[in-house]
RNA sequence: CGGGAUGUAGCGCAGCUUGGUAGCGCGCUUCACUGGGGGUGAAGAGGUCGCAGGUUCAAAUCCUGUCAUCCCGACCA
């Protein structure tokens, strides 16, 4: 490509709406331009670099023996409804009516496609023999954030590879999983980027049935949790904080006094503690949750957030959400913001570190009160084990410096951008859109899925976020919008061109992806673009140079350029651009 | 949806407090010089000051409303 011939807009300062690297970045190297919030147009050069990114996908999905497919993005709402998603989704979904004649319609924008896939091979698959597969896609999605941000890092509109797994048994489903998780790994790899793969929320099946890839970056959005002695690393949702009640043992004669201290209109634990001057940590708070119709009450450290996944699982339950506030005054006879374990007859669950806050601060049940001094045993009581034990569970979220649940080590917390996600789905759709096989007895099953999803525009936005200096982007050469950029120095010296345009033309014709910055500008104009778009390897071309006989190539990483020889620049490039990509396979497991 | 901020030329900004001919830098056009790290000089083009209403002889400036964008939070299958 001559650089005259396309529309590579870089802008020498910051953007002022662009506030994080990757956005800013993208934008000054003419990648990016935003149409609105939360969607943006891929300029020649950005799209360039998607495009090698999803071919990198391709790639490897088709060596994970995946078989691409293409849906439509427009979808009969009726499937969300069969599915339950069209309320689970709510407001993400777009969706809008469409007239056909004197028929009205109600029509969604995919934000992804299980319900499409799903449907499809209820219609195409009825024996075990046609099982397993795995079919992907790469297409543009479409959800309503409620709130774009980060520039390209959420959107409302975005390329995703969805892939889909369909499986007679759950070993089956396994072998699907581990070759999706396999083939992230090489394709994050091969696309330069840092990547974490991350326990993340296992959902029906249980156990390791999810992980999220993550590129650790201080811009994520999402928080992860890892420990440094050991390989484990999980979400902020699924993260385990330990495995055994944490208890403050107090002896019956050291016990103070139950007070009760008047905290008017000390209702969250901000006030409570400025209140009564304590620290967060002496209180315990208590949730009230409606766990599947029941009114269930939750003790948690006052300074900790409860993680209403684990709440589900640690109740076996199918829905957790909080109380409403006629109920918490019902149950508790206080208005929300003074409810505590004593006294209460509502069934009660503790988190680990519960036991530990002794004495505690807790609510009076009663407006304006709280209680101090509260012991453990004499004041409240929790459920025991056999040997008398309170039985505590793992309620809240993790925090940094929480134990590793693996080894001995201690959590540390970083943030994340999710670039993919794996997920044995099970047979949560399969069963909704009746997408059965018939076993070799001629027994009926719902077939079991798995779905695996990649963000494509987040792996771009994650190279400029976390491969970038002072200058510009740093781009992996997988992934570069072009792998050379020729800088003729004087385009108007005939003897300058004509040696740029030799070589242009015969790396070009070697396959190599090439640009020639022709235009008519001065050179520090051209190596700050070059550096700024971040082209990996540059061949500059001046009178000085061409005099001795030399062209001067230079990788983007390098301090200073190599000479070479004219006669020799095409193969040495040719040789370079092989080392490099070698180098670059050398990354992927 | 709650909180905060900003809308003036393609981009970055000043002007607004105290109403009176719309400015600066970059970029763009033409010419000359220059020619290895975002050049110099000269001459130009380009803006109904987000939009609507109001106050006023007069509004970028004051008032009301509205829209858009960004940031923090809530939300994120």
């Amino acid at each position: 490509m001559r650089w005259s011939q396309t529309l590579i807009p870089t802008m020498k300062e910051n953007p002022s709406d662009a506030e994080i690297p990757s956005h800013r970045l993208m934008i000054r190297a003419g990648l990016i331009r935003q149409l609105m919030a939360g969607a943006y147009t891929y300029l020649p050069l950005g799209w360039k670099s998607i495009r090698k990114a999803e071919a990198i996908i391709r790639e490897e999905m088709d060596r994970a023996g995946a078989v691409e497919l293409h849906m439509p993005a427009l979808q009969p709402i009726e499937l969300f409804e069969r599915t339950g998603r069209r309320e689970a989704f709510g407001n993400v979904l777009i969706n809008f009516p469409i007239r056909r004649g004197n028929q009205e319609g109600q029509y969604a924008l995919g934000p992804t496609h299980e319900e499409v896939i799903t449907d499809l091979v209820s219609k195409l698959v009825s024996s075990y023999r046609q099982l397993p597969f795995t079919m992907y896609q790469i297409q543009t999605k479409f959800r309503n954030e409620e709130r774009p941000r980060f520039g390209v890092l959420r959107t409302s509109e975005f390329q995703m590879k969805d892939a889909y797994s369909f499986s007679a048994t759950v070993e089956q489903l396994d072998t699907a999983y581990d070759a999706m998780y396999d083939a992230y790994c090489r394709i994050f790899a091969r696309c330069g980027l840092e990547y974490l793969p991350v326990e993340a929320e296992s959902g029906p099946i249980g156990g390791d049935a999810s992980h999220e890839f993550m590129i650790p970056s201080g811009n994520g959005e999402d928080s992860i949790f890892r420990c440094p002695s050991c390989q484990y690393a999980a979400n902020m949702e699924r993260a385990d904080t330990g495995r055994a009640a944490n208890i403050t043992e107090v002896a019956d004669a050291d016990m103070q006094a139950l007070e009760e201290v008047a905290t008017p209109k000390a209702g969250t634990i901000d006030q409570v503690t400025k209140s009564m001057g304590c620290d967060a940590t002496d209180l315990i708070k208590t949730l009230i949750y409606d766990v599947d119709g029941e009114t269930v009450a939750v003790l948690l450290r006052g300074d900790h957030e409860a993680n209403e996944g684990k709440i589900r699982r640690a109740l076996d339950a199918n829905s957790v959400e909080l109380a409403d506030n006629a109920t918490i005054e019902e149950v508790t006879g206080a208005p929300v913001g003074f409810a505590g374990p004593k006294g209460l007859s509502i069934k009660m669950i503790a988190d680990h570190d519960v036991p530990s806050v002794n004495p505690a601060v807790i609510g009076a049940n009663k407006a304006d009160a709280h209680f101090k001094n509260v012991y453990l045993g004499r004041d409240y009581e929790l459920p025991t084990d056999a040997v008398g034990k309170p039985v505590t569970h793992d309620l809240r979220n993790a925090e940094p410096g929480d134990g590793c649940p693996k080894c001995e080590g201690t959590l540390e917390r970083v943030h994340g951008i999710e670039v993919g996600h794996v997920f044995k789905l099970g047979t949560k759709y399969s069963e909704s859109l009746d997408a059965n096989f018939a076993d070799e007895k001629e027994q009926r099953h719902p077939i079991i899925m798995g779905c695996y999803g990649i963000g494509v525009n987040r792996i771009i936005a994650g190279i400029a976020e976390t491969r970038h200096d002072d200058n510009g982007i740093d781009w992996p050469l997988s992934l570069a919008p072009f792998e050379v950029d020729i800088i003729p120095l004087k385009v108007d010296d005939e003897e300058v061109m004509q040696a740029a345009e030799s070589l242009y033309d015969s790396l070009k014709s070697q396959g190599v992806d090439v640009i020639l910055d022709d235009r008519p500008a001065r050179p520090g104009v051209k190596f700050k673009d070059s550096e700024l778009i971040g082209f990996p390897l540059r061949v500059v071309i001046g009178g000085r140079g061409l005099a001795e006989g030399n062209m001067e190539v230079k990788w983007r990483s390098d301090e200073e350029p190599t000479m070479i020889p004219v006669a020799e620049v095409e193969v040495r490039v040719l040789e370079m651009l092989v080392d490099k990509r070698a180098e670059e396979a050398g990354q992927v497991p």
